[in-house]
RNA sequence: GCGGGCGUAGCUCAAUGGUAGAGCACCGGCCUUCCAAGCCGGGAAUGCGGGUUCGAUUCCCGUCGCCCGCUCCA
């Protein structure tokens, strides 16, 4: 921020993160490094909500056996755990490596940026009658490689027959474990395959926090089903995604679903729409991409069939080299999907929703920022900053107080505490006013604070109190369990 | 990768070529029976490296990071 700027909303929602241990800036102690995060201690329980949320709603409590509403048909759901590091040959046939792996050159006058083996076709943007270095201003770099994958080496040996790359994306971990899945799950089509992971992109600029980070998280499924019903299940999972977000509490004003245009598709897509959220660090106006849902068509499973793929009018063909052959062959080995009740055999079309876990967790830290007032002690109104998580997500679902330090309200308190910890995350703290420790539990999004008074000690009840009303109620302190529980179900 | 702006305590800010302050937050104590009360005490900072200088947080250079605009975004 600019000195003397007045700090905007998202300008204090990264202190937040910062002051309570949302979110960390990588590396800090040694200046940090650019692209790079760390979740503290209520960042980790707020991200691996959203990660077991989605793993639960899409997979662990999917019905085979029913279709959900909107769905074609009654579909599977498995998940997987693939390495992030993969045979080389992957990034090859998936196409990252050519587009992603380039030797550029740049042109330190006029500030373009040229591909080594295209010089001799471009035009130097000063003067188009000529090529790039052949006009006296010209001052171009020697080539550079321009590798947007973090590539490494495998074995200690660094030559270039060990090279390797983290993954740019989870999805090639399901594509190239697709005849695994069929052949030990017994899954038929249509169905799923849900993977959550790290992935590595070597982002120009990485900015706007968290947004976009060079090592990120992603909540992948791949969804495998016949190609006459691949657009019924782009749409439906469209929708089913987005209504994911909506559950959580996003607010759908601040959502939107957006579909590509035809020059914005990506090399592998045939459709492509985008849900996306209102972040505050963007114009008014803008959205952000949470999610991508793509209809990739056949072009995953032929690709590690046959070899790396072009795009040739709406089809996919080989990309050959100029003697015939495959420009990088596939495994060889048969993907395609035999139906036994039809006798059909095909490859199947896979939808793609994949969604970024370090976003979500982003948008919901900033949909969950709130600023009210609260009355104080002589009914004025007092700035409150409170974090208005969904109680799926919020890091600590507890706070158990006693109101005061003595008459044996703190054993009370943590006997109570201890019992709670056992099915929810829970926090004790004696420390400082009562009305201190609920705006500490606010601003980090708690959504329910028990607090055990002088009552507690003649008739055995607490009192619950409300996050975003701030209101009580009193309930028997052998029925809080059963009382939280049904709160934190109710929404 | 380019251009501009900015780096002082956990946060938000001040000040200075010569002892770096405040508010809030935090910790301890007293007090306190429901929404950031009060009193006393405490810990805590000039991103990193180099240069100029008797002396640099201040000036200069580099670097790293953040913000804005380009560029990029499979």
């Amino acid at each position: 921020m600019a000195k003397g700027e007045k700090t905007n909303l998202m300008e204090r929602i990264v202190s937040l993160c910062k002051r309570r241990g949302f979110i960390f800036q990588s590396s800090e102690i040694y200046g940090g490094i650019g692209g790079f995060w760390d979740y503290g201690p209520l960042g980790v329980e707020l991200k691996r909500n959203i990660k077991d949320a989605w793993w639960y709603d899409m997979i662990t409590s999917h019905d085979d056996t029913t279709a959900p509403p909107g769905a074609p048909r009654p579909y599977a759901m498995v998940g997987l755990d693939t390495a992030i590091i993969m045979h080389p040959q992957v990034w090859k046939c998936s196409g990252h490596y050519d587009l992603f792996h380039d030797m550029m050159v740049d042109c330190r006058t006029c500030k373009a940026r040229f591909r080594a083996d295209h010089l001799e076709t471009e035009q130097c943007p000063l003067k188009p009658s000529k090529r790039p270095g052949e006009h006296d201003k010209c001052d171009l770099t020697e080539p550079r490689e321009f590798n947007l994958m973090f590539k490494t080496y495998v074995g200690a040996l660094f030559d270039p027959s060990s090279e390797a790359y983290l993954r740019p994306e989870t999805a090639q971990g399901i594509f190239v474990n697709f005849k695994n899945v069929l052949d030990t799950t017994r899954v038929k089509l249509p169905f799923g395959v849900g993977q959550i992971g790290k992935s590595f992109r070597n982002e120009i600029t990485p900015r706007y926090f968290t947004f976009r980070s060079r090592e990120f998280e992603q909540m992948e499924i791949e969804f495998f089903c016949h190609p006459n019903e691949s657009r019924a299940w782009y749409e439906y999972w469209r929708n089913r995604r987005l209504q994911w977000y909506v559950s959580l509490g996003l607010r759908s004003d601040r959502l939107r679903l957006r579909e590509h245009g035809p020059e914005e598709l990506s090399h592998y897509s045939c459709g492509t729409a985008d849900i996306e959220y209102a972040f505050p660090f963007l114009p008014e106006g803008d959205f952000g991409e949470l999610e991508g849902v793509a209809h990739r068509g056949d072009f995953d499973l032929r690709s590690h069939m046959e070899g790396k793929l072009i795009r040739v009018g709406d089809h996919f063909e080989l990309d050959r080299l100029p003697d015939g052959r495959p420009k990088y062959p596939g495994s060889g080995k048969d993907l395609t999907y035999f139906d036994d009740e039809t006798r059909e055999r095909f490859v199947p079309h896979v939808i793609e929703p994949s969604a970024g876990a370090d976003r979500a967790t982003l948008a919901f830290i900033c949909e969950a920022y709130t600023e009210d007032e609260v009355p104080d002690e002589k009914g004025v109104p007092q700035k409150r900053v409170v974090m208005k998580f969904h109680p799926r997500l919020a890091p600590i679902k507890v706070a158990v107080f006693p109101l005061v330090k003595k008459d044996r309200m703190p054993e009370i308190a943590r006997d109570l505490y201890r019992a709670l910890k056992k099915r929810w995350v829970c926090f004790y703290d004696e420390k400082g006013a009562i009305g201190r420790r609920y705006r500490r539990q606010d601003e980090v999004g708690t959504p329910f604070c028990v607090t055990i008074d002088g009552q507690t000690l003649q008739d055995q009840t607490v009192t619950i109190r409300d996050r975003d009303t701030c209101q009580q109620v009193r309930v028997r302190i052998d029925d809080v369990e059963a009382e939280i529980a049904r709160r934190l179900e109710a929404r």
